[in-house]
DNA sequence: ATTTTCAAT
C-alpha cells in the first residue's frame, strides 16, 4: 500500500523548533522527527528554482511514515524529473534511522541526478552499530552528513519558522553539544 | 559526558 501523498508544511511554530531541535543530551521527550528542505532545481549548472518546505514524520492509526520517507514520497510525486539535477538539502531533527537510510541510499542509487545534504540536530541511536551502519551507508552513497552548527539552527530559524522577525536565540550549551556530536560522527563515518 | 530516541504504556 503506498503512504499517502501530504504536502509539506510551510513552516513550523517557534516553540516546535526550539524544542525538536534543541541538541543538548538531555533534551529528551523528542518524540518526533521534523525535516526542513530545500531542493535546488538546476538546469545548466545554475539555479533555476527553489523548493522548500518542513515535514514531520506521520503518525496515523495504520501507519507510521518517517520523515524522510514523507520527503521522498512528496518528492518523486510532485518534483522529481529525470532531465534535471537536483541538488536536496535536509535540516533534522534526528538523524535517519537504518531503515530510512537504507531507503533514502536505494533512492540515490538509482537516480545519479539528485544530491543531498543532511545537516541534523541530534544523532538517533547512535549508540547502536546498526544505526551507525546506517550512516555510513549513506556517506558511501556520497550523501554529506553533517551536524548542525549555530549557523545552520540560525538558518531554520529564517527561513523555517514563524519568527514573527524575532531573531533566533541560541540556547547554552549548543556549541559544546554541536562539538560533541561532530566528534562522535566522525568515529561513526571513519 | 551521552540519552530512550520518527511511542507506547
Amino acid at each position: 500500500m503506498n503512504p499517502q501523498i501530504r504536502n509539506p508544511m510551510k513552516a513550523m511554530d517557534p516553540g516546535t523548533f526550539y524544542f525538536q531541535f534543541k541538541n543538548l543530551w538531555e533534551a529528551n521527550n523528542r518524540n518526533e522527527t521534523w525535516l526542513c528542505f530545500t531542493v535546488e532545481v538546476i538546469k545548466q549548472r545554475s539555479t533555476v528554482s527553489w523548493e522548500t518546505g518542513v515535514f514531520r514524520n506521520q503518525v496515523d492509526l495504520e501507519t507510521h511514515c518517517h520523515a524522510e520517507r514523507c520527503f521522498l514520497s512528496w518528492f518523486c510525486e510532485d518534483i522529481l524529473s529525470p532531465n534535471t539535477d537536483y541538488q536536496v538539502t535536509w535540516y533534522t531533527s534526528w538523524s535517519p534511522c537504518l531503515d530510512c537510510a537504507g531507503e533514502v541510499a536505494e533512492f540515490l542509487a538509482r537516480h545519479n541526478n539528485v544530491m543531498l545534504t543532511i545537516y541534523t540536530a541530534r544523532l538517533y541511536y547512535s549508540q547502536y552499530p546498526n544505526y551507525q551502519q546506517g550512516l555510513r551507508s549513506l556517506s558511501e552513497k556520497g550523501v554529506s552528513v553533517k551536524i548542525m552548527d549555530y549557523e545552520d539552527f540560525k538558518y531554520c530559524w529564517e527561513k523555517f519558522v514563524y519568527d514573527d522577525g524575532e531573531p533566533f536565540k541560541p540556547w547554552k550549551g549548543l556549541k559544546t553539544s554541536f562539538r560533541f556530536l561532530k566528534r562522535r560522527l566522525r568515529e561513526i563515518l571513519q
